[in-house]
RNA sequence: GGACCUUUAGCUCAGUUGGUUAGAGCGUUUCCUUGACAUGGAAAAGGUCACAGGUUCGAGUCCUGUAAGGUCCA
């Protein structure tokens, strides 16, 4: 067995074990082992993506998951794959082939030849995030990688366009949509993100035409399109207004055209909020939402003024042609004002749409879109809402909070603008007949493959989502009903961020019950947000997200995973902190140390089973210590078992670190130290560090792959050959039956005696530094204590010499003037030499004895109490008395030591 | 305007159905290279649990309200 050396070193082992998993095929999803199927598809990343904090805490998770379940002894199959992300992916490969000077504009190549730069631009650069979250450790089944345009993948999302088109969900119209003037495309709803924007209110008036001298002021905060007013509304139950329903106004803009073309009438709109400015609402149907709707309730004309890049058309006057719409809003007013028709300007605060993808302003525009009426929603909305009886066909939401943010959703959903004006995705497979043909037949048709000659197919391509939402069954083989399929489908945990519930998951459930006629899966976690030190989202532009590859190489894949779920609590945002991760690392060391300190304690025995471990156990040699830590042990496994069931991650890597830490290397290490002197108690010490480690080991193997699987290997607690995930995770009540069977019966009273001894130990060394002499290991301590308290102490005398420091410890009838501190087995005192400083001695016990006046005070009060001492519960109350006797005795020691002084 | 979340030590956070003297990590102070580990060990300082009411024998925990910060929806 090769010696494990002084600190551990993550990159030779990762990159060893990442090798050799992939050799041993041991992340392959089978469908043959008829063993219980435990799926998750991973949320695919965008194609041209670098690693990001988010996929760090994402995939750990989900890697987690997986390797805990292959543990449990479940098939698992982790299912990886990119997204071709439209816009995105679009904008970069033009933004690189404009910065080259190649392109000035896309059309420059042409579609076919720009999509074969994408396709080159991802075989370059598709790769690197896969080849990231392998340096992360993911055991992702590789082998089934799926990119949402691959042939097979594009063939499923057409065929469900024809499907949905065919069952009359899919349609075609002219509506008003939110179009991005710099990716010059439509968005959908969930695309489109309000910013807070600090603008001006601007008030002109307007002269009414059946009534001169009669004005109307209107408020608006865009100028720029009075040119396509087509109405002002105002509220019919407007009492300053009604009456004038029907008459007229003049526009002021354009100024050139002649009065007659710029009368518009004076429309009477329930909708008009009388509290908005004056009240009076200048109505643009062709560049506002609402307007739109206003225009279609009273039949008005739609005058476009803007262009498709954002610039004013002819229809908007002399004065505005060609400007950018913002650049004219400020000539609109100058106009106003040259005009005599402003009357003031104010500044005001409002929410603009800005596109999510390009961070500019979307403008509201009139075009031909294809849109899809959702379906299945009241089934996928059920699914949700009445989650959480386990064995029912629901989706468990983690944390269930978000469950209502669905609900809201799903209530008041809309129809999805489906089509985008692209060329990067997958093209819309519908084909209008070309004017030369004949014109026979149909006009249109809805297949994927083209009809023949004479027809040409829409030039659009579908919302990228329109692809992921398949994704769950798609990767699978869908619409073919494969083995992974029906082994895997449904898939039993989503992990993904709450940002994407409306984009994502929301679509992916009504997609599982539409195509599959199941939910896609049982559960969904949702992770919180990784913002920085000030509480800042992580992004490329702030520059604050460190770079997970350097975190990597500076504390490991394991010690970054380590970290980052150490840090992130359930379904809270998480501010990161370095620190956290070098924390990782350190315990990464830790864990190597303790188990390089097992095998420098030599003399191995059989470790390749728990079974055998168990076998080399003396159960009738057992010590309090003995006892203490395997208590301790089950109870972390139990501990680690509920946070798998309640998805509390973060709470399973402290319970870990606490136990790992604490009760193993800080008390059991030190007490083996004295054990492992004596061949009569060396080879339980060391069944019992074996047991331990075992266990620990396979408790964070999930977390920790790398570490935990060298360490394995090192000291031989698997069969030759095999990986530490080929072993079985025991759950708390399966080691507890199983070491039960080997005679193992854990002793509480023993347990408790170790708290205690553990509280002797602490003040022992307290009362060492108290008096300067903590470095010494050579001070001799006198105890008085009643017999029973000695023989408890005489049992553990050894280590507790040890670990305090002491040359020895003596057991005497009374102590004079010595230094002292008053335990739970009796007083401790230090035989120093030198004499007392008694006035130091003196105000050292009496702030103590002062501490513990007052709780006695506290303790005496609630049990004067008649209330509390009528209704409490017995076991408290029992508690309260026991608490009240322990501070008493501790108080009348200190009395007669202060006494003594 | 509506919904949700957060507020506990200098910082980041735990605190499970109300029950002894509210915890951890980091940071801070002091001491220590003793044979697993200085990526370490030991000791210590540090909190009127945002605020105001209420329920209760008992509230960080439950209820109501207020304030501040955040997120989503309109």
């Amino acid at each position: 067995m090769p010696e494990i050396t002084k600190s551990y070193e993550p990159r030779d082992v990762e990159e060893k074990w990442y090798a050799a998993w992939l050799a041993a095929g041991a992340f392959a999803g089978r469908t043959d082992d008829g063993k219980e199927p435990y799926a998750i598809v991973i949320p695919p990343p965008n194609v041209t993506g670098v690693l990001t904090m988010g996929h760090v805490l994402n995939n750990t998770i989900q890697d987690i998951l997986a390797r805990r379940a292959r543990l449990e002894g479940k098939s698992v199959l982790w299912l990886p794959g990119t997204d071709h992300a439209g816009i995105a992916t679009q904008t970069v490969v033009e933004r690189t082939l404009k910065k080259s000077g190649e392109i000035k504009h896309r059309d420059d190549l042409g579609r076919e030849k720009f999509l074969e730069r994408v396709w080159q631009w991802k075989e370059k650069h598709g790769g690197i995030i896969i080849q990231q979250l392998k340096k992360l450790g993911c055991s992702c089944d590789w082998n089934r990688e799926r990119f949402t345009m691959d042939a097979d993948y594009s063939r499923c999302v057409q065929q469900v366009f024809v499907e949905l088109y065919k069952k009359g969900l899919i349609y075609r119209g002219k509506r008003m949509v939110n179009w991005c003037p710099a990716s010059l495309t439509a968005l959908s709803d969930e695309e489109v993100i309000m910013k807070e924007q600090r603008g001006s209110l601007y008030y002109f008036k307007v002269e009414v035409a059946e009534a001169p001298g009669t004005f109307l002021t209107i408020a608006t905060t865009r100028p720029e399109t009075i040119p396509g007013d087509t109405a002002v509304a105002v509220n019919p139950k407007d009492p300053r207004y009604a009456h004038l329903i029907g008459q007229h106004v003049l526009r002021p803009l354009p100024a050139e055209l002649p009065a007659a073309q710029k009368l518009i009438p004076i429309v009477g709109d329930a909708h008009v909020d009388f509290e908005f400015g004056t009240g009076v609402l200048k109505v643009t149907p062709a560049h506002d939402k609402a307007d739109f709707d206003i225009g279609q309730r009273h039949s008005l004309a739609q005058i476009e003024v803007i262009t498709a890049d954002g610039k004013m058309n002819d229809a908007a006057g002399a004065d505005l042609r060609g400007l950018d719409r913002f650049k004219a809003r400020k000539v609109a007013v100058e106009k106003l004002t040259e005009l005599g028709a402003l009357v003031k300007e104010e500044p005001y605060t409002n929410n603009v749409g800005y596109s999510e993808r390009a961070d500019v302003p979307v403008e509201p525009r009139l075009s031909e879109q294809w849109f899809l009426k959702y379906p299945c929603v009241e089934q996928a909305r059920a699914a949700v809402a009445g989650g959480g009886d386990p064995g029912s066909d629901k989706i468990d939401f983690h944390p269930e909070r978000w469950a209502k943010v669905y609900d809201h959703w799903m209530g008041n959903i809309q129809d999805w603008c489906i089509s985008r004006q692209l060329w990067w995705g997958h093209r819309i497979p519908v084909w209008y007949r070309q004017e030369t043909a004949p014109a026979t037949g149909d006009q249109v048709r809805c297949q994927v493959e083209s009809p023949g000659d004479g027809w040409v197919q829409d030039p659009d391509v579908l919302d990228t989502w329109f692809s992921s939402w398949l994704w769950p069954f798609a990767t699978m083989g869908w619409p073919e009903q494969t083995a992974t399929l029906k082994k895997f489908y449904p898939t039993t945990t989503l992990v993904t961020g709450p940002d994407i519930i409306f984009f994502w998951v929301a679509r992916m459930i009504m997609a599982g019950y539409e195509f599959t006629g199941e939910m896609p899966f049982r559960h969904v976690y949702f992770t919180g947000i990784i913002r920085d030190q000030q509480g800042r989202k992580m992004s490329k532009s702030l520059g604050n997200s460190p770079d997970p590859l350097d975190l990597i190489a500076a504390y490991g894949a394991d010690g970054l995973r380590f970290g980052i779920i150490s840090l992130a609590p359930q379904g809270q945002d998480i501010r990161f902190q370095e620190d956290r991760i070098e924390s990782g690392k350190n315990f990464c060391n830790k864990l190597w140390n303790a188990a390089r300190f097992r095998q420098m304690s030599g003399g191995a025995g059989d470790n390749s089973s728990r079974a055998a471990i168990l076998a080399r156990l003396h159960v009738a040699q057992f010590d309090a210590d003995d006892h203490a830590i395997l208590d301790r042990l089950f109870a972390v496994t139990r501990e680690v078992d509920r946070c798998f069931a309640e998805f509390e991650f973060s709470a399973a890597v402290h319970a870990l670190y606490g136990f790992f830490w604490n009760d193993f290397c800080d008390w059991y290490v030190e007490v083996s130290k004295s054990k492992l002197q004596s061949p009569d108690t060396k080879g339980n010490c060391l069944a019992i560090q074996d047991l331990v480690l075992r266990q620990t080991l396979l408790l964070l193997n999930p977390f920790i792959p790398f570490i935990s699987e060298e360490l394995w290997s090192l000291l031989g607690y698997g069969a030759a050959g095999k990986l530490i995930q080929d072993a079985h995770l025991d759950n708390a009540s399966q080691l507890a039956t199983t070491s039960h069977a080997h005679g193992l019966v854990l002793d509480h009273a023993a347990i408790a005696t170790v708290d205690r001894l553990k509280a002797f130990v602490s003040s022992a060394r307290a009362l060492k530094a108290d008096h300067n002499v903590a470095s010494r290991r050579d001070v001799r301590f006198l105890v008085t204590a009643a017999d029973a308290d000695w023989t408890a102490l005489a049992a553990s005398l050894a280590s507790l010499t040890r670990m305090i420091g002491a040359s020895e410890i003596v057991r005497q009838a009374t102590v004079e003037n010595a230094p002292a501190v008053v335990t739970p087995f009796g007083t401790l005192y230090l035989d120093l030499a030198s004499t007392v400083d008694a006035a130091a001695e003196k105000m050292r016990l009496t702030k103590e004895l002062d501490a513990l006046t007052k709780h006695i005070a506290a303790t005496e009060a609630r049990l004067a109490n008649q209330a509390f001492v009528s209704k409490a519960p017995a076991a408290v109350l029992e508690g309260a008395r026991k608490q009240l006797a322990d501070q008493q005795a501790k108080r009348n020691e200190l009395e007669r030591l202060l006494k003594a002084l």
